[in-house]
Parts: structure tokens; sequence; C-alpha cells
DNA sequence: AATGAATGAGACTTCATTCAT
DNA sequence: AATGAATGAAGTCTCATTCAT
């Protein structure tokens, strides 16, 4: 018991310089985010950001893991039961998406930019999991069958499609391009293909 | 008339460059380009690639302007005689992308990869460009009437949602999915999603 | 007599601390070793350990002391009576030396890697000094008289020639060279040498 | 021959910088020495270091051959014609010895101290090889056979013993000894050692 | 007295860019 | 115009030591 207050600390710093992380990502872009600039924004010394993290990559890769869970714990609050039409769902999802996208300040727009060099495939791989059991579910519920295998390719496409449309589209500076349209053209298209039975 | 040699001279130092810096990226990744490495694949001095960019950036700049430019005049020969179905279009559009990430030594998706980072938005705005007059000529062959807003923001899409999928697709280690899977996946939900009639 | 405890208590975390080092040192050798690991190898905290010892250089220090001390000790324990040939004397102290050498998991070997960075010399002038006076032991007893100074000459270079040619023969990796016959070699010379007569 | 210049501009940076790396590490030794400090003393940047060097252990490597070339220089002017003496022979090798030991100021000392980090074997290896064959030399003059075996274990012996005896001796602060008695020590010892028939 | 989190100076190294030749 | 040696700011990471708890 007497060890709580340190393992708090520890969390706590924890915490911090993931916090700081983030919002050095957010604020300067990925490529412009030192050690330094984090350990600062954190209102620690490099020092301390070695001490929990060995490296600039752990420090990342944690920030990514803690976002990934974020959006599976959104992810799973959104409404599935089998009343909800297919469409209303993806409507919602979609909708989910760029909430999440312009909630973060740039965050998860900053890293999906990035998923090559980060380990974005956490997130992405959350999220396609958690489709494909929700298309599993909601399928079966439906009494419509896909073989599982066109099932992964289908939310694969339909995962990958999404993010990076509604990135790309958030990344975009002066687009002439209304976001409730690309929503709703999301929509349309994903709804249509898992709408469609396979050949 | 004296100047000719060298405008010849320099037009070909550009290219000379221009090879060299898509040699570079192809081979090492982006992020391992850097000018001492370019001016010698190039087999001239910094110095020289300096005289001719002014920077790092203006260099990849006018690789991502040339590529566009590949890219345009293979898109323009894709067949779009309104005797080809809409799905034989997208198909082969599609098998068209593939061919090109496939082809030009990994080249394309390593600038796919990092397209926040080059002016890649260069590219896809021809891709969209160009699929916008498809469509819109398509569709006005096929009597059938989008508003031009909507068939924008379908394109925008439709072209975001293909090559970014096929980008993640290719950049996969191990796989589990199929090329062939996903690119019919994709003619599907593309075809499908064009089909629709607007609202 | 309430102090005693503590005293023991104190007394037990030098020689912790010190035994710690001495593992580190063996371990992971003298530039990989850190106070902090020392610390964990004797399961304290860093600020214990400069409680006990103002620097790391200090308990590096201490440590050397103990070996010269550890040293001594053995080297007292070699046979020294008059009826022992010379011969016999060094072959047993040679032998002595690569026993010293090899035991110890390599912590001699290292630290006498390291003579000038640590103060090796204490060990070093514990050898020189109990030599020194076994030769004088000795050569009293066998009515050959040398000046002292010679004697303090040939007891240093003795002793530095052997401790250095035993510990490059058992640092290096893959020597030709054959233990035994290096130590019948350094037999030789040295007998031969204390034997001569002085000019 | 326009490339001269360059050549000749590049030889004299990698002179220079091993020169600088030469004084660092004499006037500070070796753990003071660092790529800033020995950039300094070249009166160059750092980057300039890297760009000839790639590495501050490749410098050092670089420095020590060019000491082991020296060594191998000095040494064969050496006299090692038969007429002289087996005495004089080494009583010169070991003044010549001392000779460097003093001249190098103090480079050669703080090299040897660090005999195992830096690769200071090859400088031994040169004097071992050399000595090696003026010992089989001069013992084929002389009618005297070794096994070869033996030759080697007595070269490794000598050597060493001299090497390090030296060492110490130049880098002890107040020592009571003199230069010259351990130097007619030594040749004591050593002429004494290779004059004894093999067992 | 003990703890161990925090510090921060400083080490090595890279690379876009410049400029004397 | 061409060259390529030289630059130096900036980045990542280490570790002896301190000090609040």
């Amino acid at each position: 018991m007497r060890k709580r207050p340190q393992q708090e600390r520890s969390r706590q710093m924890v915490t911090t310089l993931i916090d700081a992380t983030a919002r050095c990502i957010a604020e300067r872009g990925l490529d412009n985010t030192t050690t330094p600039h984090i350990a600062e924004l954190a209102g620690v010394s490099v020092g301390s950001l070695y001490q929990y993290f060995g490296s600039k990559e752990a420090l990342i890769e944690a920030l990514v893991e803690k976002l990934a869970d974020d959006v599976a714990r959104g992810v799973k609050r959104l409404p599935v039961s089998s009343e909800v039409s297919l469409r209303d769902l993806v409507a919602t999802a979609i909708r989910f998406g760029f909430a999440m996208l312009n909630a973060s300040n740039g965050l998860y727009a900053e890293l999906a930019r990035n998923w090559h060099r980060v380990q974005t495939q956490k997130v992405a791989d959350v999220l396609q999991q958690h489709f494909l059991e929700i298309a599993r579910f909601y399928f079966l519920k439906h009494y419509r069958e896909y073989p599982i295998e066109d099932l992964e390719v289908r939310v694969f496409i339909i995962t990958n499609s999404t993010i990076f449309t509604m990135v790309r589209l958030v990344s975009q500076e002066n687009s002439m391009l209304n976001e409730d349209a690309v929503a709703e053209g999301l929509t349309d298209m994903i709804t249509g293909y898992l709408g469609q039975s396979s050949k």
C-alpha cells in the first residue's frame, strides 16, 4: 500500500508524456515532433521521458495504442441493435468518424496521414476487427450470408476507403466539398456495397 | 540559336535529376532520400542539383508533377467508348491502378504512403479531374443526370477510396487478402455506387 | 551500545554495495557499469548508494581496495619457506596469478585492463610490496645480496611484466598461445632474472 | 590531373583530423576525447569530420593504424646486423621504446593504457611480429635453435612485459624508480631469458 | 536514513544547403 | 556552369548525481 503513491505518480507521468506527445503531433505534425519538444510540453526533462519510454518510437507507439483503445471504446458504443437499419448504422459510424477526426484537434488526421510510419495499423486493425464483428452479427441477424472471406474483403475495402476519404477531406485546406455531402456519399456507397449479394 | 544546346543540356539535366530522385525514392524510401544521394545517382554534384532546383522539396515536387503527367497520359488511354459497360470501365481503371502501383518499382506506393509530405494531391487531382470528365461524359451518353456537385462528391470519394485501399493492400507485407478479390470488391462497390440514382 | 546495530547495518550496506559493484563490472564490463545498475544489483536505491559513497569513483576505489586486501591475503599464503627453490616459488606465484585471473569471473582481468581508470595501482602496489618482502627474505636466507634499490627495480619489472602479460593472454579471444606455456616462459624469465647477480 | 588538388586537400583533411585526434587524446585522455573536441582542434566542423570518418571509432582506428606504421618504420631502423650483441640489440630496442613513449607527448602511453578499447593490438602485433622476425634471424645466425612455438611464446612474453612495464613507469607521477635503471633491468631480464636454451 | 523520480549537460551523428575554386 | 568540401543546427539518447518525500 505504501507503494501506491509512486505507482500513481508513475502512471501520471506516463499519461502526461503521452498527452504531450499527442499535443505535439497535433500542433506541429509528426515530422516536427522531437523528444525535446515533447518533454517541454510535458513540463519535464528529456531524461524523464527516457526513463519511461525507451525511445521516441516507443512513446508514439504508446500513444497510438491509447488511441486505439479510445477508438475501440467509442466504436463499441455505436448502436448495433437489429432494429437499426443498415443505412443508419453506417451513417452513425461515419458521423462518429468525422467527429473523432474533428475533435482530436487534428491528431487522428495527422496520424492517419502517417499511417505507414506509426503503427496506425493498430487503430485500423481495431476498426476493421470491430466492423467485421458488427457485420457478421448484423448479417446473421438479417439472414443474409456472405462467405467469411468475402466479408473480410468488404470490411477491408470499406474501412480503408472511409478512413482515407475522410482524412483527405479533413486535410484539404479550402475544399469545395462539403463534409455532410461526403458523409452521405460514403454512406450511400457503403450501404449499397454491403447490400449487394455476394457473387 | 546559340542558346539551344544549353537549353537542351538544361532540360537533360532536369530530366536526369528527376529520374534519379524517382529511383532514390523507390530504392530507399522517401525518408532515406537525401540530396547527396540523388546527385550521386544522377552522376552530378549536389551543387548542380541546387542550380536546377532550389530545394529538395522543389525537386520532389517536380517529380510528382511529372508523375501526374504520366498518370494523366495513362488514364487518357483507358477505353471510354460508350459501348463499354460501366462495370468494365471501372474494372479496367482499377486494374490499371494496380498495374501502376506494382510497376514503378514501388515508387507510386511510396509516394502515396507519404502523400501529405509530397504534393501527391497533384496526382490525385489529376485522377479526380480525369475521372470526373469521364463520368460526365459517360453519364451524359447514358442519359442519366447527376447534379454536377453530386458527381464531384462521388468522384472524390471513389478516387480516394480506391487509391488508398489499393496502396494499403500493396503495402501490407503478409496480407491475407488477395489482390484480385480486392479489385473485384472495389469494382463492385464503385459500380454499385455510381449506378445509384442521386437522391 | 545502541549504535551498534546501525554500524553493523552500515558495514553490511558497504559490503553489499561493493559486492554489487564487483558483480556489475564482471558481468557488464567497466564501461557499462552504471550507478543505477549497481544499486539494482545491490537491491537498494541509488540514493542509498550515494549515502555511503560520494561518487561512483569512490565506490570503485573501495572495491579495488578490498580486492587489494584479498590479493594480499592470498599472496601471504604462498609457501616461502627457505626449503622451496626459487623456481618453485616463482612458478607457484604465477599459477596463483592465473588462478586469480580465471576465477573472479573475469573481474580482475577487467580491472587490470582498465588499470589507469581505476586505482589498480593499489593492487599492483600490494603485490609489489609483498614480492619485495619475499624477495628480501629469500635472498637474505640464501646469502645473496642485492642493493635494495636494485631489488625494487627488479620487483617492479617482474610484477608488471607478469601481470600484464597474463592479462593480455587471458583477454585474447582465440590466442594461439597456451596458458601453461606462457606460465612456464614467465617462470623461466623471472627465475633467470632473479638469479642473475647484480652488476 | 585536374583532380589532384582535391585529392591532396582530402588527404590533407584526413591528416589534419588524425593529428587533431592524436593531440586530443594526448592532452585530455581517451575518455575525454569527443568528436566536437577533435573537430575544434582540427579547426573544422563536426560535419567535416564525419565526411571523412564514419564514426569516432573509425577515426581512432585510423590514428592507431598510422601509429602502427610509424612504429613499424622506427623499429625497422633498429640495427640488427649479426655483429651486434644480443644485449646491445635489446638495449637499443628498449631505449627506442622509452624514446617513443616520451616523445609522443604521452599519446602512446595513453593508448597503451587503453589497449583493450582501441585496437592497440595493431601496434602490439606489429611489434611482436617484427621482434619475432628479428629473433628468428638472430638465432639462425647464431646457430641456436628454438622450436618456433617456443620463440612465439618468448616474444609474446617479452613484448608485453616490456610495453606495460615501460608504460606503467611512464604513467607513475612520482616514481621512486629511475628510467635508466628500469631500462637496464629489462635489458638484463630479456637478454637472460633469450639466452636460455629451450628446455 | 532510504527512496527513486527527476534532472540536464553533453555525446554521437545526419543532412540540406552554401560557396570558394 | 559545375563542383563537392565544408558547414552547423538539430535530433536522439545516456547517466552521474540530487532532492523532495
